[in-house]
DNA sequence: TGTACGGCCTCCCCTTGGTGGAGAGTCAAG
DNA sequence: CTTGACTCTCCACCAAGGGGAGGCCGTACA
C-alpha cells in the first residue's frame, strides 16, 4: 500500500491529478481511511495508472479512457478505439498543416511586398521599360472600380494556391468611366490551372511607360496626368489594355496606411 | 450603426462572441446606449472585427490579438507575430505527427499479434521445422528471468523504430538457473543499426524442435518437459542457445489475460 | 393603448484536464 | 508537546466561448 505521495512519485502522476482521477472514477484508491480520508493505493492501482498514463500520452480523452478501462482487458479490444483516436489525431494533423501553410503564404507575401517596396521606393518618376510576358488568371467585368475588391476575392478563392505575383488590373477603356468600366482584375500565376469563369492566358511582352504612384487610390488621377503628359511630350501612341500593378495595397490582415500604398501604372506603347 | 445582431450577421461572429470580445476589450462597440445598454457598432468596428477573425482563423490567442491590435497598423508589423505563431503551430504539427506515428505502430503491432495468434492457435503440439536466419539486436545479461522486462524496455528505447518482429529471448544455460541465468533478451530488427551496449548480429538458420506454449509464464516448465521428452525420444542432441519467442505476451497498454499468452519454445538440433 | 414577438441585456453555469492556493486535519520524529 | 512534512476538502482559474434563465426594449398590429 502506498500513500498518495509515494504513488505519485512511482507513477509520475501529480497528487492533484491522482485526486482528480479518483473524483472522475478513473482510478479509485484500493483503500481510503475512513477516519482521516487518506487515500491508499495498491499494486493493482499501479497497473491501471500505467494504462491511463499510456492512453493520456496518446491524448485519449478521459471519458474514452474510462470506457476503455471498463470494456477492455486486453490490447486486442483496444483496436477500434485506437483507430478512432488515430482519425481524430490525423484530423488535427491536417488542420495544423493547413494553418502552417496559410501562415507561410502570408509571410512569403509579406516578404515579397517588402522587397517590391524597397525596389520601387526610390523612383517615383516616369520611366520606360520592357515589361516581361506573364501568365495571368483574370475575370473581366463591366462595373465600377470599387467592384475589384470582390473580384480579387473570387480569384483568390479559385486560384489562390497558384498566385505568383502582385495583384493587377487591366483597363480596356481609353477613357475614365464611372459605372460600367471595362476592367479585368487578375493575378499572375505560376502554372496553367483550370478554374470556372476565370480567363487564363499569357500577357504578351510589351514596352511601357511606367510610373509608381505612392498614396491612396483616389489620388491616382494626378499620377495618370503626369504619365500621360510624359507620353504625349514624347509623341508615343498608347495601346490598350493599360495595367495597374498593386505593389503595395491593403494587406491581407490590416488595411495599412493608404499613404504608403504603391501602385505601378503601365501604359503600353504602340511600336 | 449596426445592432449587435446585424453586426453578427455581417461579420460572421456570434452575438455571444461579440459580447465576449467586448468584455475582453478586443472589440469595443462604437456606442452603447446608456439607457438600454444596447451595443451599437460602426464601420470602423467592422475593420477590427475582420482583423480579429482573420487572426483567430490562424488560431492566434486572443491575448496576442489584443497586442497586435494595439501595436500594429500594418501587415508589416505583423511579421514577427506571424513567425512566432508559425513556430507554435509547427510544434503542434510535429506533436500530432509523432502521436499518429505512435498509434500507427501500436495498431500494426496489434495486427501482427493477431495474425501470429491465428497462425499458431491450432498447433500446441511438438513440431520440427527449419527456422529462418534472422537479424537481431540483443543485450546479454546475467540475472533473473524477471529482469527481462527492463531489458526489453531499454532495447525498445534504443532500437524501437527498427523492430521487425516478436520479442525473443536466448538462453545460454543448459540447465535452469534462478539468480544468475545467462540470458539475452532481443528483438528482430529490419536493418543494421548502431546502438550502444546492444549486440547486433544475425542468428544462423537452424533446424528446431518447437512447441507453442499457451498460458502464463510460470507454467512454461510443463511445456519444456513435454518438448524435452519428445527430443529425447527421438534421440536428438540439442544446441545452445535455446530460444523463446513471445508470440503474444503482455500488451503495450494492457497486460491482457495471461492464460492467452502464447510462447514458442525453439530447441535447436545438432545436425 | 394593450399586447405579442423578436431582439437585446446581464448573470450564472458548463466544457477539458487539470493547476494553484487557503485553511484545516494527520502522522511520525525529536 | 511541538515541528515539519503530508494530506484532506473546497474554491477559483486557465481558453474561448456555448447554453439558458429571467428580464428589459422596441416596434408592429389590432
Amino acid at each position: 500500500m502506498f500513500t498518495i505521495g509515494e504513488f505519485s512519485r512511482i507513477t509520475g502522476l501529480t497528487i492533484k491529478t491522482l485526486r482528480f482521477y479518483h473524483e472522475r472514477g478513473l482510478l479509485t484508491p484500493a483503500f481510503i481511511d475512513p477516519g482521516s480520508g487518506y487515500r491508499h493505493y495498491d499494486p493493482r492501482n499501479l497497473d491501471t495508472a500505467r494504462v491511463i498514463k499510456a492512453l493520456r500520452d496518446l491524448e485519449f480523452p478521459l471519458e474514452d479512457i474510462a470506457t476503455i478501462l471498463a470494456e477492455c482487458g486486453d490490447d486486442e479490444d483496444l483496436i477500434e478505439h485506437l483507430a478512432r483516436q488515430r482519425r481524430d489525431l490525423a484530423a488535427k494533423l491536417t488542420h495544423y498543416q493547413n494553418l502552417t501553410r496559410q501562415i507561410d503564404q502570408l509571410i512569403t507575401q509579406q516578404r515579397e511586398i517588402r522587397e517590391a517596396t524597397a525596389m520601387h521606393q526610390q523612383d517615383h518618376n516616369v520611366t520606360e521599360r520592357d515589361v516581361e510576358p506573364i501568365l495571368i488568371a483574370g475575370i473581366r467585368i463591366k462595373g465600377r472600380y470599387s467592384d475589384c475588391g470582390k473580384v480579387f476575392g473570387q480569384l483568390a478563392k479559385k486560384v489562390g494556391r497558384h498566385i505568383g505575383g502582385k495583384a493587377m488590373c487591366l483597363y480596356y477603356d481609353g477613357e475614365y468611366k464611372e459605372d460600367d468600366a471595362d476592367i479585368e482584375p487578375c493575378f499572375p500565376i505560376r502554372k496553367e490551372v483550370e478554374a470556372e469563369g476565370v480567363s487564363l492566358r499569357p500577357l504578351p511582352p510589351v514596352r511601357c511607360v511606367t510610373l509608381v504612384h505612392q498614396g491612396p487610390y483616389d489620388t491616382l488621377g494626378r499620377s495618370y496626368a503626369t504619365i500621360m503628359e510624359y507620353a504625349k511630350s514624347k509623341g508615343y501612341q498608347l495601346e490598350l489594355p493599360t495595367r495597374e500593378v498593386y505593389l503595395k495595397g491593403p494587406g491581407m490582415i490590416f488595411k495599412g496606411n493608404p499613404r504608403k500604398y504603391l501602385t505601378e501604372i503601365q501604359l503600353p506603347i504602340k511600336s
